[in-house]
DNA sequence: GAGATGACTTAGGATCCGTGCT
DNA sequence: AGCACGGATCCTAAGTCATCTC
């Protein structure tokens, strides 16, 4: 760092101190401070690594521990482990024949520098994991996921995917490069929109992003779908004509016909309204409730609202001291005045005969006859006929989710302090239809009206209700294979590669805002930074005391992050650790460059751990800023962004085209892997991990000993044709051959299953597939690898990328 | 502008259900 | 036939972001 930029530096911070103006800010830190207060701050520390509590206690237990020993014992094992390690099979070496000579070797670069994996290693000895042994490569990749999830492994990957293009990031800015900067009216970095004409079209034209079609509004007045109006007009009645319709219905090319206009969703919709959850049905009288012993019989609202704690018994939730009071403060209210009178105490309560009654009532339904359970799935594929379906201009659409909630007890994520209040029944009564005027309104459940009917037709939501816990509104809307969602995702990924376009001026443009003198542009271009390189969430301010104590990039507090001027031979790290989305840990140590880090000592300067990081920064801001940047640009742009060109460059990489299908679609879960640690993706593992890891294993050695006994066969043969040379033996050794030569690769297919099992053991992949790749990648990857699409998408998935599936062709690049 | 509201996407856990094994 | 397993599906909470309201 020059001279210059010191003193630079140093300038500001002055400004800063003296520059008092932000009291919103300050009044927003205040109330946190308030609000604080009281929670002891080791508590919160500890939470964060218990993120994932509503689960398994056992689970938070064992993180916690792998966390110390990370923490602990860092770098030194790596050594260590690496040598245990060095033997890893096949999977390995798979690896390296494909990996190492494209991009693979950083990541193992990456492990190398990475200290934390072992932990991993520790862990699994601690719980007796011997057949990991035979695993250890596997121990290896798992560990270089794992950590994610628990550590810092996970940044180095993260770092790696992550940065989609690293490139500009990396080196030291050179100043001159952007003298854009700092004040408020740059225009330079605003992308005309001549750039986007990248977007993908491939058959037609349809692309367009929301303003351009604004602009084209006019056409569709006349009338959108055409094509294949002609089949769904009006009542077919009979079932030959309805199935024609069905099939041409599925074939139906949304992507080929011209969008609405100008917030106009559709001209036409008409729908069966909610399906509203079953009444209530009191208990036999042979089930009892007991209070302080005694009997009670509880009046039927009490009752029911009691049949709802007791389904959770076994719910670690029951055990929360805030899960219960809540309820017991919700249930009171149900109660009629004796019982209220009677019942004061929620530990006196035995909810056991409820409870038993409720698993032997599901037993009984998995003990049910064949015919029963047709009869049942018959029943219910009649109701998903009767109200799964909607007539959205003319084209029959399913409805992603036409039950309306039944009423519980709130399950909140983290530590919700709402969690186990009471949620309502919904009657039609606070339902709200949206459908058009020229439809047939569906009729309230007799003897009921609804609360509204309106035509709004510029929304997507068919039946809405505002839920009591949060006061917020709840819908029912389309499945995602709709055309209504399918447009509106595809025009995401569009976004997201008109991002592409720009993100290096975009980034050399923060970059140079790490040396504004105006704080918050300051703050601004390091949090965007951030969202930029870690793909943090904008992180919206949210009420306290309404939700978890959750953040994302904007909403960071001092807490959240560690700075070291120096760690693991890195220079620069900052640590983070924070409760994110869904309150799962996010933990990483990234290093960053040295102005990033100096800005951050900035911006910690003179503050309490529970003042915001950036405080004056929020995403309105931040969204404002990036809007000017690039027509569309919000901070989620650049998760789906880096997602996807991470995707696509992991794949570039990752995949060798000699390899066959097994091998393909590893390196392809390799890939999606990549993104899902970059996403932080996380899930709890499988509570049956260890058990069919274990037979798998069992599987394994059982080959190995097979394939063994064929070596041996075979060589003996071998010496015996060497010896007589007749036809017989000819043949024999052919066969023996062979039956090597199958049983290898049966070998390697379960090998290959082993280490994407164990690879895959916390790490989602589900929600990065489905939200943040582009499909178009993924498809064209399957045509040019002869990869059968089947193998990466499941029914639903092809489904909802039909638009993908049909336009993309093996030469798309995101 | 700040805060509230509304619409819509993203998310992980629970549950269902088909399949392959014993 | 019974069962375990794991992927598919369901469920709904928890985010993001634009817009409305004062």
């Amino acid at each position: 760092m020059s001279g210059d930029q010191v003193h630079n530096d140093s300038q500001i911070e002055a400004d800063f101190r003296a520059n008092d103006s932000h009291k919103h800010k300050k009044d927003k830190e205040h109330r946190h401070k308030e609000h604080k207060k009281d929670k002891d701050r080791e508590k919160t520390k500890h939470n964060h690594s218990e993120h994932r509590d509503p689960s398994e206690k056992k689970h938070k237990d064992k993180h916690k521990d792998g966390e110390k020993h990370r923490e602990k014992d860092g770098e030194k094992h790596i050594e260590k482990h690496r040598e245990k390690d060095g033997d890893k099979h096949r999977d390995e070496k798979h690896r390296e024949k494909d990996g190492e000579k494209h991009g693979d070797k950083h990541v193992e670069k990456h492990r190398e520098k990475d200290g934390e994996k072992h932990r991993e290693e520790k862990h699994r000895e601690k719980d007796g994991e011997k057949h990991k042994d035979k695993h250890k490569e596997k121990d290896r990749e798992k560990r270089r996921e794992e950590k994610m999830k628990s550590s810092s492994g996970s940044l180095k990957i993260k770092r790696e995917n992550g940065f989609a293009s690293p490139p500009c990031i990396k080196d030291e800015p050179a100043d001159e490069a952007y003298t854009i900067s700092t004040t408020e009216n740059e225009k330079p970095i605003k992308r005309s929109r001549d750039d986007d004409d990248l977007d993908y079209k491939p058959k037609k034209v349809k692309t367009e992003d929301v303003k351009k079609a604004k602009k084209r509004k006019q056409e569709e007045d006349v009338k959108p779908k055409s094509k294949n109006k002609s089949k769904v007009t009006g009542s077919q009645g009979d079932g030959k004509k309805r199935k024609i319709k069905k099939e041409e219905e599925e074939k139906w090319k949304w992507w080929e016909e011209e969008r609405h206009s100008d917030g106009v969703k559709w001209k036409f919709l008409e729908h069966k309204g909610p399906l509203f959850a079953p009444p209530y049905e009191p208990l036999p009288d042979n089930v009892k409730f007991y209070y302080d012993g005694k009997q009670v019989k509880l009046s039927p609202n009490a009752e029911e609202v009691a049949t709802f704690f007791a389904k959770m018994l076994d719910h670690e939730y029951t055990t929360k001291d805030i899960f219960r009071k809540n309820f017991f403060k919700d249930w009171k209210k149900e109660m009629t005045a004796d019982e209220r009178n009677l019942i004061t105490n929620l530990s006196k309560c035995d909810f056991n005969e409820l409870s038993q009654y409720f698993k032997a009532q599901s037993e009984a339904r998995k003990q049910m006859t064949k015919e029963e359970k047709l009869k049942i799935k018959a029943e219910n594929e009649r109701i998903l006929q009767e109200y799964g379906f909607c007539m959205m201009d003319n084209h029959k659409e399913r409805i992603a989710n036409f039950r309306i909630e039944p009423p519980g007890l709130f399950r909140g994520r983290g530590d919700h302090p709402k969690m186990g209040k009471l949620k309502r029944r919904i009657m039609p009564e606070h339902i709200i239809i949206n459908c058009s005027k020229d439809s047939k309104v569906p009729p309230a459940p007799s003897g009921h009206k609804w609360k509204e009917v309106r035509h709004d037709n510029k929304v997507t939501w068919l039946v809405s209700w505002t839920e009591n816990i949060q006061g917020s509104i709840k819908y029912i809307m389309l499945n995602p294979s709709s055309r209504i969602k399918g447009e509106k995702d595809w025009q995401k990924y569009e976004t997201a590669r008109r991002l592409k376009k720009c993100v290096d001026k975009i980034r050399n443009t923060y970059r140079e805002d790490w040396k504004s003198k105006e704080m918050k542009a300051r703050q601004r271009s390091v949090a965007l930074y951030f969202i930029d390189k870690l793909a943090l969430r904008a992180g919206n301010e949210k009420e306290e005391g309404e939700t978890a104590d959750t953040v994302g990039c904007c909403s960071l507090r001092v807490e959240h992050i560690n700075l070291h001027p120096e760690m693991d031979g890195q220079e620069y790290v900052v640590e983070f650790d924070f409760p994110g989305k869904d309150s799962i840990r996010y933990y990483n140590k990234v290093p960053v460059e040295k102005r990033v880090f100096k800005n951050l000592q900035l911006f910690m300067e003179n503050k309490q751990p529970d003042d915001d990081l950036f405080d004056r920064l929020n995403t309105s801001i931040l969204n404002k800023h990036l809007q000017d940047l690039m027509e569309g640009l919000t901070a989620k742009v650049f998760r789906t962004y880096n997602a996807s060109i991470t995707l696509q460059q992991q794949l570039n990489e990752l995949t060798n085209g000699d390899d066959n299908v097994p091998a393909k679609i590893l390196s392809y879960n390799r890939a999606n892997r990549a993104v899902a640690i970059l996403c932080n993706h996380q899930r709890a593992p499988p509570k049956t991990f260890e058990k069919s890891m274990m037979n798998l294993q069992t599987k394994i050695d059982a080959k190995k000993d097979q394939l063994a006994d064929a070596r041996r066969e075979l060589k003996s043969a071998k010496a015996d044709a060497k010896v007589r040379r007749d036809e017989k033996t000819k043949k024999a050794l052919e066969s023996k051959k062979k039956a090597v030569q199958r049983i290898e690769e049966q070998l390697m297919k379960l090998e290959v299953q082993a280490t994407d099992k164990e690879e895959n053991k916390q790490i989602a992949l589900g929600t990065s597939k489905l939200n943040y790749l582009d499909p178009r990648i993924s498809v064209a990857w399957c045509k040019k690898f002869d990869v059968p699409i089947e193998k990466i998408y499941n029914k639903t998935q092809r489904e909802k990328f039909a638009w993908a599936i049909d336009m993309a062709e093996e030469d798309f690049q995101f």
